[in-house]
RNA sequence: CGGGGCGUAGCGUAGUCCGGUUAGCGCGCCUGCUUUGGGAGCAGGAGGUCGCAGGUUCGAAUCCUGCCGCCCCGACCA
């Protein structure tokens, strides 16, 4: 491609509504261009390379003996309330104004009943069933580029099994198809253990990359690979310990006494000997949650352990529920639900709140004073802590969200009615998997792990062409010339070259912009160099120059490439 | 949806508090000449409903009201 035929609009400055470098540099390189909030055009640019990912999918789905498809994004909206997924999505699926029509922000439901009534017998499957598409969420908040956009491209893939076992197979072949086509994608990434959220179903895991940009935060053990969603996480933080001799409970004074730290300040104690309460609200009723010190609540463990969705008392619902304000409410004296982290099993001679504004409780024994307590893992994995697996330092950090696997068992099957007849003729639902990759965010999150401060870095296998072909002054006859040669030896090869031809452009310009595009090769033609018979290599990552013959550049840059 | 910020030419911005020339600057764009290995120089030029609508005023980018859009933090999130 001439660069002077090509739209590649580059920007000098950043665009002053991209924060995260990845979207700067896709915006100022010409690959995208915003059409309205989490909206993005992709220039051809950009496209290109969206297209290499999309291959790569492509390729590895069909090798675990993926099928695609390509289904409607416009669904009539009746099939999605068989699932009770209307009301599921609520606010974030788009409804079509004119007509009983939705948006789809998935396909379960449309993949399903292509099954239903096709798949009859247990003889006709494993089946996986994929496409690469559009999807569309209502977004309350879009942010950071392309990574959360209300319109973007999802490859999702479904599996129809007969058995459990066929499922754990099906869901096998994508972890291994997943691996692969982040690793030939050139990401870093590692896979996590999941909750499954509203996708229903049992086990579940997330591919990650580790990011300031990302919405999930994570708990990664380096040394033996344990990685987890803060949801579900855990780690080998000590029990509390549990004293011989358990003291009285007597109440203290401590005014103006209300968070932990001021509390342990005020007593002169180690935080490990108070116990937090929060007043969650479930199902209309309060429950008191006990942490050990400043542990924080997980109100996904939380949820998980009540079985329901929970939230936060209000500050001026405390003082009704337990009779004190927040930083003065314990465990004593409650008369409805307490559950505790199981940190704090059995703990004793523990400090809390009195349920009287200014007043703690000291020397409570939960064993004897707590009777009713239950136990939970409810707390929140932080920084340091010791891996549940191994033992070692665990890290928690912010990480993407490229893909996730889930295993769904008979959720959808059996609310739109997709049975099989099995070996003994007995009629059951289908067992799915359901299997998404954010295309997009591939594509950003290479980005946000290859780039310098001159632009992007890209290798051979996603780069939008692989070499840039400048020709520093091309009001000189010879340095066309050569440029020309050049350009159509490699062409003729096969080799995608960006060739910047542009007559009235600054050799700093060409250069800005080649390595802001950053095409893993540079080949520099300038009038300088071919008086010697030379011709520069530049290598985008490192920078490395090398000065080659000019009868010498197509084979070395085939060796190099 | 809560909190904060912003909206002036294709991009980046000054001016807004305290109303008053023809709305300024840099980049980019067009023409000509020069220059040509790391974002050139000179000269000339085009490009603006100052987000939209209403109001106050002799006069509004500037003050008031409403709306829209964009970004960030939070909530939410498959």
């Amino acid at each position: 491609m001439r660069f002077s035929k090509a739209f590649i609009p580059t920007l000098k400055e950043d665009p002053a509504d991209s924060v995260i470098p990845s979207h700067k540099l896709m915006v100022r390189s010409g690959m995208i261009r915003m059409l309205s909030a989490g909206i993005y055009s992709f220039l051809p640019l950009g496209y290109k390379v969206l297209k290499k990912i999309i291959e790569i999918i492509r390729e590895e789905m069909d090798a675990i003996g993926g099928q695609e498809f390509h289904l409607p994004a416009l669904n009539p909206k009746e099939i999605w309330e068989k699932t009770g997924r209307v009301e599921a999505f609520g606010d974030t699926m788009f409804h079509v104004k004119n007509r009983d029509y939705v948006l789809a922000p998935t396909h379960e439901e449309i993949m399903t009943f292509h099954a239903r009534g096709v798949l009859k017998s247990y003889k006709e499957m494993p089946q996986i069933w994929y496409q690469i598409q559009t999807k569309f969420r209502n977004e309350p908040r879009p942010r950071s580029g392309v990574i959360r956009g209300r319109q973007f491209l999802m490859k999702d893939a479904y599996s129809f099994d007969s058995s459990w076992e066929g499922l754990d197979k099906s869901y096998e072949l994508h972890d291994k198809a997943y691996r692969k086509i982040f690793d030939r994608c050139g990401i870093k990434y590692f896979v996590v253990g999941a909750s499954s959220g509203a996708m229903g179903g049992s086990q579940s895991e997330e591919f990650m990359v580790k990011s300031d940009a990302g919405e999930d935060t994570v708990a990664y053990c380096e040394s033996c690979g344990y990685a987890a969603n803060v949801e579900v996480a855990q780690s080998k933080i000590p029990a509390v310990k549990r004293h011989e001799v358990s003291k009285k409970v007597y109440e203290i004074h401590t005014p103006n006494v209300k968070s932990i730290d001021e509390l342990c300040e005020f007593l002169g104690i180690d935080e490990r000997e108070t116990a937090k309460s929060r007043i969650y609200i479930f199902n209309d009723e309060p429950v008191l949650v006990l942490m050990s010190g400043n542990d924080e609540v997980n109100e996904t463990k939380l949820e998980s352990a009540l079985g329901g969705a929970v939230r936060p008392a209000h500050p001026d619902e405390l003082k009704e529920i337990t009779g004190a304000d927040a930083g003065s409410i314990g465990p004593i004296g409650i008369k409805f639900r307490i559950i505790a982290d199981l940190r704090l099993k059995d703990g004793n001679n523990l400090y809390s709140g009195a349920n009287k504004n200014d007043y703690h409780i000291g020397g409570i024994d939960l064993k004897r004073d707590v009777p009713n307590i239950e136990y939970f893992d409810l707390r929140t994995v932080q920084t340091g802590e010791e891996c549940i697996k191994c033992g070692s330092k665990l890290e928690v950090f912010k990480a993407i969200e490229l893909g996730h696997i889930f295993k769904l068992g008979t959720k959808y099957s059996e609310a739109l009615g997709a049975m099989f007849l099995d070996e003994n003729g007995k009629e059951n639902p289908i067992i799915m998997g359901s299997y998404g990759i954010g295309v997009e965010r591939v594509l950003a999150c290479y980005i946000e792990q290859n780039y310098d401060d001159r632009g992007i870095i890209w290798d051979k296998t996603l780069a939008p062409y692989q070499i840039s072909l400048l020709g520093l002054n091309m009001k000189k006859e010879p340095v066309v010339s050569a440029c020309e040669k050049i350009y159509g030896e490699l062409t003729q090869k096969g080799f995608e070259v960006l060739y910047d031809d542009r007559k009235d452009v600054q050799a700093g310009v060409k250069f800005a912009d080649a390595d802001l595009i950053g095409l893993p090769l540079q080949i520099i033609v300038g009038e300088r160099g071919l008086k010697e018979d030379l011709i520069e290599i530049k290598i985008r990552r490192t920078g490395e120059r090398l000065k080659v013959k000019t009868a010498e550049i197509i084979d070395k840059v085939q060796a190099l490439i």
